[in-house]
DNA sequence: TGCAAAATAGCACGATCGTTCTATTTTCAC
DNA sequence: GTGAAAATAGAACGATCGTGCTATTTTGCA
Protein backbone atom coordinates (compact mmCIF):
# COMPACT_ATOMS: atom_id res chain seq x y z
CA UNK A 1 0.00 0.00 0.00
CA UNK A 2 2.38 2.32 1.06
CA UNK A 3 5.56 3.70 -0.83
CA UNK A 4 7.87 1.10 -1.79
CA UNK A 5 10.61 3.03 -4.36
CA UNK A 6 10.64 0.47 -7.22
CA UNK A 7 6.89 1.05 -7.48
CA UNK A 8 6.50 4.85 -6.97
CA UNK A 9 9.12 5.44 -9.50
CA UNK A 10 6.76 2.78 -12.02
CA UNK A 11 3.71 4.72 -11.32
CA UNK A 12 2.42 6.65 -14.16
CA UNK A 13 1.21 9.56 -12.34
CA UNK A 14 4.72 10.58 -10.40
CA UNK A 15 3.50 11.20 -7.14
CA UNK A 16 1.54 14.59 -6.95
CA UNK A 17 1.46 15.76 -3.54
CA UNK A 18 -2.15 16.96 -2.88
CA UNK A 19 -3.52 13.74 -4.08
CA UNK A 20 -1.19 11.92 -1.47
CA UNK A 21 -1.37 13.82 1.17
CA UNK A 22 -1.78 11.76 4.64
CA UNK A 23 -5.25 12.82 6.02
CA UNK A 24 -5.41 12.47 9.93
CA UNK A 25 -8.47 13.81 10.84
CA UNK A 26 -10.63 12.51 8.13
CA UNK A 27 -9.63 8.48 8.27
CA UNK A 28 -9.72 9.29 12.53
CA UNK A 29 -12.96 10.36 12.34
CA UNK A 30 -14.18 7.59 9.78
CA UNK A 31 -12.77 5.12 11.71
CA UNK A 32 -14.80 6.12 14.69
CA UNK A 33 -17.59 5.55 12.57
CA UNK A 34 -17.52 2.60 11.34
CA UNK A 35 -16.65 1.29 14.67
CA UNK A 36 -20.00 2.76 15.86
CA UNK A 37 -21.71 1.30 13.03
CA UNK A 38 -20.45 -2.13 13.98
CA UNK A 39 -21.74 -1.53 17.14
CA UNK A 40 -25.39 -0.27 16.54
CA UNK A 41 -25.08 -2.97 13.17
CA UNK A 42 -24.75 -5.75 15.72
CA UNK A 43 -28.22 -4.53 17.50
CA UNK A 44 -30.17 -3.52 14.46
CA UNK A 45 -28.61 -5.38 11.65
CA UNK A 46 -26.98 -4.09 8.62
CA UNK A 47 -30.38 -3.59 6.48
CA UNK A 48 -31.37 -2.01 10.33
CA UNK A 49 -28.49 0.50 9.71
CA UNK A 50 -29.68 3.76 8.99
CA UNK A 51 -27.23 6.80 8.24
CA UNK A 52 -29.61 9.01 10.06
CA UNK A 53 -29.23 6.84 13.07
CA UNK A 54 -25.32 6.66 13.10
CA UNK A 55 -25.45 10.44 12.29
CA UNK A 56 -26.81 11.15 15.88
CA UNK A 57 -24.83 8.54 17.98
CA UNK A 58 -21.72 10.09 16.50
CA UNK A 59 -23.10 13.81 17.33
CA UNK A 60 -22.59 14.63 13.32
CA UNK A 61 -24.83 15.66 10.27
CA UNK A 62 -26.41 12.58 8.50
CA UNK A 63 -24.09 14.14 5.06
CA UNK A 64 -21.31 14.86 7.62
CA UNK A 65 -21.55 10.76 7.42
CA UNK A 66 -22.40 10.00 4.46
CA UNK A 67 -19.20 11.93 2.91
CA UNK A 68 -17.09 9.47 4.20
CA UNK A 69 -18.43 6.44 2.62
CA UNK A 70 -20.47 7.62 -0.62
CA UNK A 71 -23.40 5.21 -0.21
CA UNK A 72 -24.48 3.08 2.49
CA UNK A 73 -23.51 0.23 0.67
CA UNK A 74 -20.26 1.31 1.10
CA UNK A 75 -20.95 1.87 4.95
CA UNK A 76 -22.24 -1.86 5.32
CA UNK A 77 -19.67 -3.17 3.51
CA UNK A 78 -16.89 -1.19 5.74
CA UNK A 79 -18.74 -2.97 9.05
CA UNK A 80 -18.48 -6.33 7.43
CA UNK A 81 -15.01 -5.59 6.92
CA UNK A 82 -14.38 -4.37 10.72
CA UNK A 83 -16.22 -6.73 12.10
CA UNK A 84 -14.03 -9.51 10.34
CA UNK A 85 -11.11 -7.75 11.66
CA UNK A 86 -12.09 -8.21 15.12
CA UNK A 87 -13.13 -11.93 14.62
CA UNK A 88 -9.47 -12.41 13.41
CA UNK A 89 -8.36 -10.28 16.42
CA UNK A 90 -10.43 -12.18 18.91
CA UNK A 91 -10.65 -15.86 17.52
CA UNK A 92 -8.22 -16.81 14.97
CA UNK A 93 -5.27 -14.68 15.71
CA UNK A 94 -4.96 -16.22 19.44
CA UNK A 95 -5.70 -19.83 18.29
CA UNK A 96 -2.71 -19.44 16.08
CA UNK A 97 -0.28 -19.15 18.99
CA UNK A 98 -1.59 -22.95 20.08
CA UNK A 99 0.21 -25.76 18.67
CA UNK A 100 -1.76 -27.43 15.92
CA UNK A 101 -3.78 -30.09 16.14
CA UNK A 102 -7.13 -30.55 18.45
CA UNK A 103 -5.35 -27.91 20.97
CA UNK A 104 -5.37 -25.52 18.37
CA UNK A 105 -9.40 -26.87 16.86
CA UNK A 106 -10.71 -26.38 20.55
CA UNK A 107 -8.87 -23.06 21.38
CA UNK A 108 -10.90 -21.91 17.93
CA UNK A 109 -14.10 -23.26 19.19
CA UNK A 110 -13.33 -21.62 22.93
CA UNK A 111 -12.83 -18.29 21.35
CA UNK A 112 -15.61 -18.94 19.21
CA UNK A 113 -17.79 -19.56 22.00
CA UNK A 114 -16.26 -16.75 24.34
CA UNK A 115 -17.27 -14.45 21.71
CA UNK A 116 -20.71 -15.97 21.09
CA UNK A 117 -21.34 -15.35 24.91
CA UNK A 118 -21.51 -11.80 24.52
CA UNK A 119 -23.32 -11.34 21.27
CA UNK A 120 -25.62 -12.62 22.90
CA UNK A 121 -26.34 -9.39 24.39
CA UNK A 122 -25.55 -7.61 21.51
CA UNK A 123 -25.89 -9.88 17.89
CA UNK A 124 -23.91 -10.83 15.27
CA UNK A 125 -23.87 -9.75 11.90
CA UNK A 126 -22.46 -12.82 10.06
CA UNK A 127 -25.72 -14.80 11.62
CA UNK A 128 -28.38 -11.89 11.29
CA UNK A 129 -26.75 -10.11 7.48
CA UNK A 130 -26.94 -14.09 6.12
CA UNK A 131 -30.70 -13.66 6.99
CA UNK A 132 -30.50 -10.02 5.45
CA UNK A 133 -29.18 -11.31 2.26
CA UNK A 134 -29.28 -14.65 1.63
CA UNK A 135 -31.79 -14.29 -1.56
CA UNK A 136 -30.27 -11.03 -2.35
CA UNK A 137 -27.20 -10.00 -5.14
CA UNK A 138 -24.55 -7.61 -5.04
CA UNK A 139 -21.72 -6.07 -3.44
CA UNK A 140 -22.65 -6.44 0.40
CA UNK A 141 -23.83 -9.66 0.23
CA UNK A 142 -20.32 -10.55 -1.46
CA UNK A 143 -18.57 -9.30 1.29
CA UNK A 144 -20.85 -10.72 3.47
CA UNK A 145 -20.50 -14.12 1.90
CA UNK A 146 -16.45 -14.00 1.36
CA UNK A 147 -15.71 -13.06 5.16
CA UNK A 148 -18.04 -15.76 6.47
CA UNK A 149 -16.37 -18.09 4.40
CA UNK A 150 -13.25 -17.51 5.04
CA UNK A 151 -13.97 -17.67 8.15
CA UNK A 152 -15.32 -21.09 8.17
CA UNK A 153 -12.05 -22.04 5.98
CA UNK A 154 -9.76 -20.80 8.71
CA UNK A 155 -12.36 -23.43 11.32
CA UNK A 156 -12.03 -26.26 8.18
CA UNK A 157 -8.39 -26.24 7.94
CA UNK A 158 -7.79 -26.28 11.89
CA UNK A 159 -10.09 -29.90 11.63
CA UNK A 160 -8.18 -31.18 8.65
CA UNK A 161 -4.90 -30.40 10.48
CA UNK A 162 -6.00 -31.81 13.50
CA UNK A 163 -6.67 -34.77 11.50
CA UNK A 164 -2.92 -34.66 9.94
CA UNK A 165 -1.59 -34.71 13.28
CA UNK A 166 -3.53 -37.89 14.13
CA UNK A 167 -5.80 -35.82 16.37
CA UNK A 168 -8.63 -37.30 14.58
CA UNK A 169 -9.70 -40.85 13.49
CA UNK A 170 -8.59 -41.32 9.78
CA UNK A 171 -11.85 -41.54 8.49
CA UNK A 172 -13.25 -38.64 9.97
CA UNK A 173 -14.95 -36.11 7.58
CA UNK A 174 -13.65 -32.88 8.29
CA UNK A 175 -16.31 -30.95 6.26
CA UNK A 176 -18.88 -32.81 8.62
CA UNK A 177 -17.51 -32.09 11.74
CA UNK A 178 -16.90 -28.41 10.50
CA UNK A 179 -20.58 -28.44 9.63
CA UNK A 180 -21.80 -29.73 13.10
CA UNK A 181 -19.41 -26.92 15.09
CA UNK A 182 -21.22 -24.50 12.79
CA UNK A 183 -24.45 -25.64 14.15
CA UNK A 184 -23.99 -25.64 17.46
CA UNK A 185 -22.72 -22.04 17.45
CA UNK A 186 -26.07 -21.43 15.17
CA UNK A 187 -28.23 -23.29 17.14
CA UNK A 188 -26.77 -21.38 20.45
CA UNK A 189 -27.36 -18.11 18.95
CA UNK A 190 -30.85 -19.21 18.29
CA UNK A 191 -31.79 -20.85 21.42
CA UNK A 192 -30.26 -18.35 24.04
CA UNK A 193 -30.54 -15.34 22.15
CA UNK A 194 -34.16 -15.49 20.53
CA UNK A 195 -35.99 -17.68 22.76
CA UNK A 196 -33.76 -16.73 25.76
CA UNK A 197 -33.52 -20.79 26.76
CA UNK A 198 -31.33 -21.55 29.79
CA UNK A 199 -28.90 -23.93 29.44
CA UNK A 200 -28.13 -23.46 25.56
CA UNK A 201 -24.38 -22.50 26.03
CA UNK A 202 -23.55 -26.03 28.28
CA UNK A 203 -25.26 -27.71 25.46
CA UNK A 204 -23.22 -26.44 22.59
CA UNK A 205 -20.04 -27.21 24.76
CA UNK A 206 -21.06 -30.57 25.62
CA UNK A 207 -21.87 -30.77 21.70
CA UNK A 208 -18.35 -29.96 20.87
CA UNK A 209 -17.19 -32.56 23.26
CA UNK A 210 -19.24 -35.02 21.85
CA UNK A 211 -17.23 -34.49 18.27
CA UNK A 212 -14.40 -34.79 19.91
CA UNK A 213 -15.12 -37.98 21.79
CA UNK A 214 -16.52 -39.53 18.42
CA UNK A 215 -13.63 -38.46 16.13
CA UNK A 216 -10.77 -37.52 18.38
CA UNK A 217 -7.76 -40.23 18.73
CA UNK A 218 -6.22 -41.90 21.94
CA UNK A 219 -3.48 -39.15 20.63
CA UNK A 220 -5.83 -36.44 22.93
CA UNK A 221 -3.56 -36.61 25.67
CA UNK A 222 -0.54 -34.30 24.36
CA UNK B 1 -65.63 -18.64 19.29
CA UNK B 2 -69.28 -19.45 18.33
CA UNK B 3 -72.45 -20.13 19.93
CA UNK B 4 -72.97 -22.45 22.69
CA UNK B 5 -76.54 -21.61 23.97
CA UNK B 6 -74.79 -21.49 27.47
CA UNK B 7 -72.55 -18.70 26.73
CA UNK B 8 -74.90 -16.65 24.35
CA UNK B 9 -77.38 -16.40 27.12
CA UNK B 10 -74.41 -15.82 29.70
CA UNK B 11 -73.28 -12.69 27.02
CA UNK B 12 -74.31 -8.83 28.25
CA UNK B 13 -75.11 -8.43 24.52
CA UNK B 14 -77.72 -10.91 23.85
CA UNK B 15 -76.38 -11.64 20.04
CA UNK B 16 -77.70 -8.35 17.38
CA UNK B 17 -77.82 -9.52 14.12
CA UNK B 18 -76.09 -7.71 12.23
CA UNK B 19 -72.63 -7.78 14.31
CA UNK B 20 -72.51 -11.36 14.33
CA UNK B 21 -73.60 -12.25 10.51
CA UNK B 22 -71.22 -14.08 8.57
CA UNK B 23 -69.22 -12.31 6.19
CA UNK B 24 -68.11 -14.77 3.51
CA UNK B 25 -66.46 -12.07 1.13
CA UNK B 26 -64.35 -10.56 3.71
CA UNK B 27 -62.80 -13.44 5.45
CA UNK B 28 -62.04 -15.08 2.20
CA UNK B 29 -60.44 -12.16 0.67
CA UNK B 30 -58.59 -11.83 3.84
CA UNK B 31 -57.74 -14.91 4.07
CA UNK B 32 -56.13 -14.62 0.39
CA UNK B 33 -54.47 -11.84 1.71
CA UNK B 34 -52.90 -13.74 4.56
CA UNK B 35 -51.58 -16.65 2.72
CA UNK B 36 -50.06 -14.21 -0.16
CA UNK B 37 -48.40 -11.99 2.58
CA UNK B 38 -46.91 -15.69 4.14
CA UNK B 39 -45.06 -15.77 0.42
CA UNK B 40 -44.02 -12.73 0.69
CA UNK B 41 -42.36 -12.60 3.91
CA UNK B 42 -40.82 -15.72 3.80
CA UNK B 43 -38.89 -13.93 1.00
CA UNK B 44 -38.17 -10.93 2.22
CA UNK B 45 -38.90 -11.25 5.74
CA UNK B 46 -41.68 -10.21 8.63
CA UNK B 47 -39.82 -6.54 9.05
CA UNK B 48 -39.40 -6.32 5.09
CA UNK B 49 -43.34 -6.79 4.08
CA UNK B 50 -44.83 -4.02 3.37
CA UNK B 51 -48.27 -3.21 3.07
CA UNK B 52 -47.71 -1.52 -0.26
CA UNK B 53 -46.16 -4.68 -2.00
CA UNK B 54 -48.38 -6.83 -0.44
CA UNK B 55 -51.25 -4.29 -1.75
CA UNK B 56 -49.66 -4.40 -5.55
CA UNK B 57 -49.59 -7.81 -5.44
CA UNK B 58 -53.41 -8.38 -4.43
CA UNK B 59 -54.26 -6.03 -7.07
CA UNK B 60 -56.17 -3.90 -4.23
CA UNK B 61 -55.17 -0.52 -2.73
CA UNK B 62 -53.11 -0.12 0.31
CA UNK B 63 -56.15 1.01 2.48
CA UNK B 64 -58.03 -1.65 1.02
CA UNK B 65 -55.34 -4.31 2.53
CA UNK B 66 -54.86 -2.46 5.92
CA UNK B 67 -58.81 -2.74 6.70
CA UNK B 68 -58.91 -6.46 7.42
CA UNK B 69 -55.93 -5.65 9.78
CA UNK B 70 -55.82 -2.73 11.56
CA UNK B 71 -52.21 -2.23 11.77
CA UNK B 72 -49.05 -4.01 10.66
CA UNK B 73 -48.45 -5.43 13.44
CA UNK B 74 -52.22 -7.61 13.16
CA UNK B 75 -50.92 -8.48 9.73
CA UNK B 76 -47.15 -9.81 10.90
CA UNK B 77 -49.27 -12.11 13.66
CA UNK B 78 -51.49 -12.76 10.96
CA UNK B 79 -48.79 -14.47 8.71
CA UNK B 80 -46.90 -16.08 11.82
CA UNK B 81 -50.19 -17.83 12.72
CA UNK B 82 -50.55 -18.86 8.97
CA UNK B 83 -46.97 -20.13 9.03
CA UNK B 84 -47.50 -21.95 11.81
CA UNK B 85 -50.61 -24.24 10.94
CA UNK B 86 -48.69 -24.89 7.62
CA UNK B 87 -45.78 -26.25 9.81
CA UNK B 88 -47.98 -28.43 11.91
CA UNK B 89 -50.24 -29.78 8.40
CA UNK B 90 -46.87 -30.64 6.41
CA UNK B 91 -44.60 -31.81 8.94
CA UNK B 92 -46.41 -32.29 12.66
CA UNK B 93 -49.37 -33.93 11.66
CA UNK B 94 -48.00 -36.41 9.24
CA UNK B 95 -45.47 -37.45 11.57
CA UNK B 96 -48.27 -38.12 14.45
CA UNK B 97 -49.50 -40.91 12.11
CA UNK B 98 -46.17 -42.39 12.52
CA UNK B 99 -46.20 -45.23 15.56
CA UNK B 100 -44.19 -43.77 18.70
CA UNK B 101 -41.02 -43.99 19.28
CA UNK B 102 -38.30 -43.71 17.01
CA UNK B 103 -39.79 -44.08 13.90
CA UNK B 104 -42.37 -41.18 14.31
CA UNK B 105 -38.74 -39.30 15.40
CA UNK B 106 -37.82 -39.90 12.23
CA UNK B 107 -40.70 -38.72 10.29
CA UNK B 108 -40.92 -35.23 12.24
CA UNK B 109 -37.00 -34.54 11.21
CA UNK B 110 -37.42 -36.08 7.46
CA UNK B 111 -40.96 -33.92 7.10
CA UNK B 112 -39.02 -30.73 8.33
CA UNK B 113 -35.97 -31.84 6.32
CA UNK B 114 -38.37 -31.67 3.01
CA UNK B 115 -39.94 -28.65 4.30
CA UNK B 116 -36.45 -26.96 4.46
CA UNK B 117 -35.42 -28.41 1.06
CA UNK B 118 -38.14 -26.13 -0.20
CA UNK B 119 -37.37 -22.67 1.90
CA UNK B 120 -33.83 -23.21 0.86
CA UNK B 121 -35.49 -21.45 -2.42
CA UNK B 122 -37.78 -19.20 -0.13
CA UNK B 123 -37.23 -18.72 3.43
CA UNK B 124 -38.49 -19.80 6.54
CA UNK B 125 -39.89 -16.78 9.02
CA UNK B 126 -39.22 -18.67 12.06
CA UNK B 127 -34.95 -18.24 11.02
CA UNK B 128 -35.59 -14.31 9.59
CA UNK B 129 -37.99 -14.00 12.14
CA UNK B 130 -35.73 -14.71 15.24
CA UNK B 131 -32.96 -12.33 13.69
CA UNK B 132 -35.21 -9.30 13.19
CA UNK B 133 -37.50 -9.89 16.83
CA UNK B 134 -34.09 -11.29 18.56
CA UNK B 135 -33.69 -8.34 21.19
CA UNK B 136 -37.50 -6.35 20.41
CA UNK B 137 -40.52 -6.70 22.56
CA UNK B 138 -44.11 -6.60 21.99
CA UNK B 139 -46.54 -9.01 20.75
CA UNK B 140 -45.12 -9.84 17.15
CA UNK B 141 -41.85 -11.26 18.80
CA UNK B 142 -44.41 -12.81 21.71
CA UNK B 143 -46.34 -14.44 18.59
CA UNK B 144 -42.98 -15.36 16.88
CA UNK B 145 -41.09 -17.02 20.12
CA UNK B 146 -44.79 -19.35 20.97
CA UNK B 147 -45.08 -20.28 17.79
CA UNK B 148 -41.56 -21.34 17.63
CA UNK B 149 -40.98 -22.50 21.27
CA UNK B 150 -44.34 -24.62 20.66
CA UNK B 151 -42.78 -26.32 17.71
CA UNK B 152 -39.63 -27.20 19.24
CA UNK B 153 -41.54 -29.05 22.32
CA UNK B 154 -43.05 -30.98 19.49
CA UNK B 155 -40.03 -32.12 19.09
CA UNK B 156 -38.75 -32.99 21.93
CA UNK B 157 -41.69 -34.53 22.89
CA UNK B 158 -40.95 -36.91 20.24
CA UNK B 159 -37.62 -37.39 21.75
CA UNK B 160 -38.72 -37.90 25.12
CA UNK B 161 -40.93 -40.20 23.59
CA UNK B 162 -38.71 -42.28 22.14
CA UNK B 163 -36.60 -42.67 25.25
CA UNK B 164 -39.66 -43.86 27.04
CA UNK B 165 -40.24 -46.28 24.40
CA UNK B 166 -36.86 -48.04 24.67
CA UNK B 167 -36.01 -46.78 21.55
CA UNK B 168 -32.90 -44.46 23.03
CA UNK B 169 -30.34 -45.62 25.71
CA UNK B 170 -31.72 -44.36 29.74
CA UNK B 171 -28.62 -41.55 30.12
CA UNK B 172 -29.56 -39.89 26.90
CA UNK B 173 -30.69 -36.33 27.34
CA UNK B 174 -33.45 -35.07 25.52
CA UNK B 175 -33.00 -31.46 25.58
CA UNK B 176 -29.45 -31.87 24.21
CA UNK B 177 -30.46 -33.95 21.20
CA UNK B 178 -33.44 -32.03 20.72
CA UNK B 179 -30.93 -28.99 20.74
CA UNK B 180 -28.51 -30.89 18.05
CA UNK B 181 -31.35 -31.80 15.54
CA UNK B 182 -32.31 -28.26 15.66
CA UNK B 183 -28.72 -27.25 15.34
CA UNK B 184 -28.47 -29.35 11.88
CA UNK B 185 -31.31 -27.79 10.94
CA UNK B 186 -30.06 -24.08 10.94
CA UNK B 187 -26.48 -24.68 9.57
CA UNK B 188 -28.29 -26.51 6.56
CA UNK B 189 -30.13 -23.30 6.22
CA UNK B 190 -27.60 -21.08 6.41
CA UNK B 191 -24.70 -23.03 4.70
CA UNK B 192 -27.16 -24.15 1.31
CA UNK B 193 -29.48 -21.15 1.55
CA UNK B 194 -26.92 -18.25 1.91
CA UNK B 195 -23.20 -19.87 1.25
CA UNK B 196 -25.11 -21.74 -1.35
CA UNK B 197 -22.63 -24.82 -0.25
CA UNK B 198 -23.26 -28.54 -1.70
CA UNK B 199 -23.86 -31.27 0.27
CA UNK B 200 -24.91 -29.39 2.71
CA UNK B 201 -28.32 -31.24 2.89
CA UNK B 202 -26.52 -35.05 3.50
CA UNK B 203 -24.37 -33.05 6.15
CA UNK B 204 -28.08 -32.50 8.15
CA UNK B 205 -28.89 -36.08 7.58
CA UNK B 206 -25.53 -37.83 8.05
CA UNK B 207 -25.89 -35.63 10.97
CA UNK B 208 -28.97 -36.89 12.15
CA UNK B 209 -28.02 -40.26 11.66
CA UNK B 210 -25.18 -39.94 13.90
CA UNK B 211 -27.10 -38.91 16.72
CA UNK B 212 -29.63 -42.00 16.52
CA UNK B 213 -26.30 -44.02 16.25
CA UNK B 214 -25.17 -42.45 19.38
CA UNK B 215 -28.28 -42.80 21.47
CA UNK B 216 -30.52 -45.37 19.70
CA UNK B 217 -30.73 -49.02 21.50
CA UNK B 218 -30.72 -52.20 19.66
CA UNK B 219 -34.51 -52.15 19.49
CA UNK B 220 -34.42 -49.68 16.62
CA UNK B 221 -35.35 -52.79 14.43
CA UNK B 222 -39.66 -52.15 14.66
C1' DT C 1 -85.32 -5.57 -5.36
C1' DG C 2 -84.06 -2.28 -2.00
C1' DC C 3 -81.06 -0.89 1.77
C1' DA C 4 -77.96 -1.09 5.55
C1' DA C 5 -73.58 -2.67 6.34
C1' DA C 6 -69.36 -4.30 4.89
C1' DA C 7 -65.57 -4.00 1.77
C1' DT C 8 -62.65 -1.36 -0.94
C1' DA C 9 -60.60 2.76 -3.14
C1' DG C 10 -58.52 7.25 -3.19
C1' DC C 11 -56.17 10.74 -1.13
C1' DA C 12 -53.36 12.99 2.16
C1' DC C 13 -50.60 13.26 6.43
C1' DG C 14 -46.20 13.04 8.85
C1' DA C 15 -42.07 10.50 9.37
C1' DT C 16 -37.93 8.42 7.74
C1' DC C 17 -34.97 6.97 4.32
C1' DG C 18 -30.64 7.61 1.01
C1' DT C 19 -28.78 11.01 -1.65
C1' DT C 20 -27.45 15.59 -3.79
C1' DC C 21 -26.16 20.30 -3.72
C1' DT C 22 -24.34 24.27 -1.78
C1' DA C 23 -22.31 26.82 2.10
C1' DT C 24 -19.32 26.93 5.94
C1' DT C 25 -15.89 25.41 8.96
C1' DT C 26 -11.69 23.02 9.92
C1' DT C 27 -7.39 21.10 8.79
C1' DC C 28 -2.63 21.22 7.49
C1' DA C 29 1.44 21.95 4.41
C1' DC C 30 3.99 25.91 3.00
C1' DG D 1 -0.13 33.25 9.24
C1' DT D 2 -2.05 32.21 4.61
C1' DG D 3 -4.56 29.62 1.37
C1' DA D 4 -6.02 25.53 -0.81
C1' DA D 5 -8.05 21.36 0.13
C1' DA D 6 -10.57 18.47 3.11
C1' DA D 7 -14.20 17.86 6.36
C1' DT D 8 -18.60 18.93 7.94
C1' DA D 9 -23.18 21.16 8.16
C1' DG D 10 -27.62 22.42 6.44
C1' DA D 11 -31.38 22.23 3.59
C1' DA D 12 -33.99 20.05 0.19
C1' DC D 13 -35.30 16.24 -3.12
C1' DG D 14 -38.08 12.14 -4.26
C1' DA D 15 -39.45 7.81 -2.60
C1' DT D 16 -41.58 4.76 0.61
C1' DC D 17 -43.57 3.68 4.78
C1' DG D 18 -47.84 3.03 8.13
C1' DT D 19 -52.01 5.10 9.06
C1' DG D 20 -56.37 7.94 9.16
C1' DC D 21 -60.26 10.00 6.80
C1' DT D 22 -63.75 10.21 3.41
C1' DA D 23 -66.06 8.56 -0.75
C1' DT D 24 -67.59 4.81 -3.46
C1' DT D 25 -68.54 0.22 -4.60
C1' DT D 26 -70.02 -4.25 -3.39
C1' DT D 27 -72.25 -7.56 -0.65
C1' DG D 28 -76.09 -10.14 1.19
C1' DC D 29 -80.15 -10.42 4.09
C1' DA D 30 -85.20 -8.44 4.28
Amino acid sequence: MSSSLVVATADPAPERKPALRVLQKGQQTKQAIVQAAVTLGTQVGLEGLSIGALAERMHMSKSGVFAHFGSREELQISVIHEYFATFEQEIFYPAMQVQRGLPRLRALFDNWMKRVAVELQSGCIFISGAVEFDDRTGPVRDALADSVQTWLSALYRAVVLAKGCGHLVADADEQQIAFEIHALILALHYEARFLQKPGSLARANRGFDDILARYGTPAASA
